[in-house]
DNA sequence: AATCGAGTTCCAAATAACGGAACTCTGAAT
DNA sequence: ATTCAGAGTTCCGTTATTTGGAACTCGATT
């Protein structure tokens, strides 16, 4: 005889529900891992110690378990850094994500027609997590940000798929942001952020007018819908000094088109079946 | 006096060594991981049942957890795919790693000398693993390879690395590859690879002769030593049809140096102390 | 309505993780 | 050379998590 034992309870969960999905062994091992990934420097054993809330007996057998996996690698004076087997498994991870397959073709041809760097980049929580890159020519650095994440609210494409919420969980997390004011015109309240939500909204074009870093501008439209569970966004990114406001304004009509370009892809091929 | 608990009998140890370094629970959920990783379609709940020996409610809770933690993620359909964490994590361990810092500008100027795909590679048991590539002009994919891995035996740079093992060592790794003729070329039997040895060893490069790839051809060296803990090698890649055997030996010197150069960088910067 | 298959939940028993303390190693100070 | 301090490692009884079988729910099919 079974009752509803009801897994979210209204009241409970109220107040946070940051860092506390009890995930038992694993969510230790990864909290180590975590500490370990987002270290400047390669963390010594004692360092870990002070970092990390555990009594040393545990904690060594927690790295020791991490370091027999792969996911953790020690170098010759005992600093921990991450493992290869983490590149490994996220290069399977990333080749094979068949929306950035899909997607791929459509920010290509973005890529030709504005000759800038153009991002692919989806909704994971409070961040952008960047899935694909095209470079613009010969910058030097390659690859560099394709898995790497932003805060939503100071990015295009963040911006951009915030608006594509419903207005109540696009409050929610305006109000949830830990907001660091990165340039003069980053947007760096609640207030601020959600005032341009409206124009976002209804030209489906977001702008980063140098909010994250200066000296970079870009310009993105949102896709995806809450029904597929994929929210994403693409962008036309370029330095101040070469590309004006009004300059990527005129980019809006491809930056749009791919966007509905990829999402009529997403119909067509994530939607009858998910096959791969 | 050591107990034999119990699943793991004698008779089953002598069977296959791999996959024993117990690692308690954190070992089978990333076992469950990797066969989300590896699949080629998402796997839904009962594929992994068949894939995995574990209990239903077992296997449903250890999913719960790579779930929860964000390394895996759940489509609508209830297929699995590794998730976007491993992206993030990975993207920190790439970029931080100091290695491939040190080695970028190298890898760099070589590629501008030759102007075909530069690759570096890091041994990594029976597998080099791509830690960072700089593709040729106009080619189409992109970042395809970083992170991927390749067995040694079959590639340029695998070849090299090996050619800088012990003898012994060398030996004992050519004789646990599962060889795969992937091309006509392919060496694939330990009695071919070694016969190869004596001379990558005297000369420092070694050529991927259409051996994993047909149509595609290498020339690569090898560098780091055992006492640094990197085995690593650098290698250019280009088509046959564009470039001949007699061509690719052109860059002999050309990667020599870079191997060298990379070399006494490491040497410089993670000799002294192991700063980042 | 009944059946089947897929996914999910439950709980006593089994087992792996915990954590304090003891041990070893290394390098610096005496 | 000897001592000492700090860092890293191992041990083992206790404790908490994981296990695994079975029961339950939900949806599609007959």
């Amino acid at each position: 005889m079974k009752r509803n034992t009801s897994h979210a309870s209204a009241s409970d969960e109220l107040r946070i529900s940051r860092r506390k999905p009890k995930t038992g062994t694993l969510g230790k091992a990864l909290e180590v891992l975590d500490v370990i990934a987002l270290s400047e420097k390669p963390p010594r054993f004692t360092d870990l110690l002070g970092l990390i809330d555990q009594p040393r007996g545990t904690l060594h057998r927690q790295i020791s378990n991490l370091v027999a996996e792969g996911l953790v690698s020690v170098n010759a004076d005992h600093s921990y850094v991450p493992g290869l087997r983490l590149l490994k498994l996220a290069a399977r991870s990333w080749s094979g994500n068949s929306f950035r397959q899909l997607a791929e073709p459509h920010i290509a041809r973005l890529h030709d027609e504005t000759g800038e760097t153009v991002h692919l980049g989806l909704m994971n929580g409070l961040e952008v997590i960047y899935l694909d890159k095209i470079e613009s020519k010969q910058t030097v650095r390659m690859h560099s940000q394709v898995g790497n994440a932003s805060p939503l609210y100071c990015t295009g494409v963040g911006k951009a798929m915030l608006a594509l919420l419903p207005e109540e969980d696009c409050a929610a997390r305006a109000a949830e942001f830990d907001y660091v004011r990165h340039t003069e015109t980053t947007l760096y309240t609640p207030e601020l952020l959600l005032g341009e939500m409206a124009e976002i909204r209804s030209s489906g074009i977001s702008y980063d007018r140098e909010e994250h870093e200066p000296g970079i501008r870009c310009i993105a439209a949102g896709l995806g819908s809450l029904e597929s569970g994929i929210i994403a966004g693409v962008s036309v990114t370029g330095p101040a000094f070469r590309i004006s406001q009004d300059e990527m304004t005129a980019w809006k009509s491809l930056v749009l088109e791919t966007a509905r370009a990829i999402e009529s892809d997403m119909e067509a091929r994530l939607g009858p079946r998910s096959q791969e």
